[in-house]
Parts: structure tokens; sequence; C-alpha cells
DNA sequence: CCCTGATTCGC
DNA sequence: GCGAATCAGG
């Protein structure tokens, strides 16, 4: 697909709002990707934006060794499919995803937004916890469950997730990205 | 690991 | 001009 006038607009003030190269490209549709999007975006020379996001002083450190390509004759279409898999779904657990106000950032943010919808109301927590049945004290935890702190560890409602945890794995997969992701990327 | 944008270069 | 692969930073 071309970029046509009105694709072209659209990325400009995409880009302009904000939106980070995947957004965009999820905007735009299938066929485009973050890359297309970011090819454009310096073709059209449009690149610094308001805030400086993040975007390291750009050194050139050693662009050596960067011919090569694809190229085995057979230019056939890769069918781009979307991979987009669904977290798993904990056994016996309610629908809960949750992420109301949380920070969240490019296509992941996107991609829930768009499950959201309707799961939200089911569930108004704050993190995607257990039911009280599923709780476990400190005496419960073992290699495969999730140790991330819940409440106070003071207090007597203190208790963990305790979700399964992929072995050697201290968190869940929901609390294994708030380990070091999420909250603050920024900052250091 | 996941995500960002930046760059290069075959097409 | 286009964008995948790659790089570099967080």
């Amino acid at each position: 697909m071309g970029w046509t006038e009105e694709r072209v607009e659209l990325l400009k003030k995409l880009w302009m709002e904000g939106l980070s190269a995947s957004q965009i490209a999820g905007v735009l549709g299938e066929g485009v990707t973050r890359n297309a999007v970011i090819g454009k975006v310096h073709r059209l020379k449009l690149s610094g934006r308001s805030k400086p996001a993040s975007a390291a002083p750009r050194v050139r450190t050693t662009p050596r060794t960067p011919a090569r390509r694809i190229s085995t004759g057979a230019s056939a279409a890769p069918s781009a499919p979307r991979p987009m898999g669904t977290g798993g779904s904990s056994a016996g657990m309610v629908k809960q995803r949750t992420m109301v106000s949380a920070p969240m950032q490019g296509a992941t943010a996107l991609k829930i937004a768009e499950e959201m919808e309707q799961e939200i109301e089911i569930a108004p927590q704050a993190e995607p916890f257990v039911p009280e049945a599923n709780r476990i004290s400190l005496l419960g935890l073992n290699e495969h469950t999730c140790k991330w702190p819940i409440g106070d560890p003071l207090s007597a409602g203190f208790y963990f997730c305790g979700q399964h945890s992929e072995d050697g794995k201290p968190y869940c997969e929901f609390h294994a990205r708030r380990a070091y992701h999420q909250v603050d990327r920024k900052k250091r």
C-alpha cells in the first residue's frame, strides 16, 4: 500500500500528536509496520516532535556490517499474520483484565485498549488478584508461585499473589512485567 | 523481555 | 521512495 496524501496527513497528525511509531502503524492498519512509519517520518523530515521522548543523541558508534538483506530469488509475500496472542487464562479464574489508569505504553497499550472495552466492568480492582480462597501466605510460597507482595507487609491482610509462575521466575506473568517495567521506565 | 526511535541499504 | 533488518537506548 502506498502513501496516499490522506495517509500521510494522518501520519503527520498522529506523529505530532505524540503517538509512537507502532501506535501509528496500528492505526493506519495492516500492511503498515512501525518501521514503515518511522521510515516515512524521516523522509518527511519530521523527526523531532514536541518532546524529546527519550531518543538518545544518536551517536553513530559502529554502523559497520549492516550490508545484509534477504534476497533468495523468491519474493513471496510473508503474509503478515497477527501474532496478537491473548495472554493465557489461568485455571479457574474469572476474566479479569483491569488496567484502568495504568500508564502502559505503545502497542501494548493500544492492544489492551481494544480488548478492554467490555472486560473492564467485570473487575474494578487495581490488580488482577486472586480471590481470598487462593491467597497464600509466606509459607505457601514455592518455586512455582508468584511472590509478588500484596498489601502492607506489616498488616494482617498481607499476602502474596501466588499465581503460577514459570519455573525459575519469581513472579507470574503479570507481575514479572511490573517488576522492572511499566511504572517508571523513564528515570535514570 | 518489551518497547522506543534511528540508520542503513537492497529493492 | 520504500521499509526490513539492525542498531542503540531505556
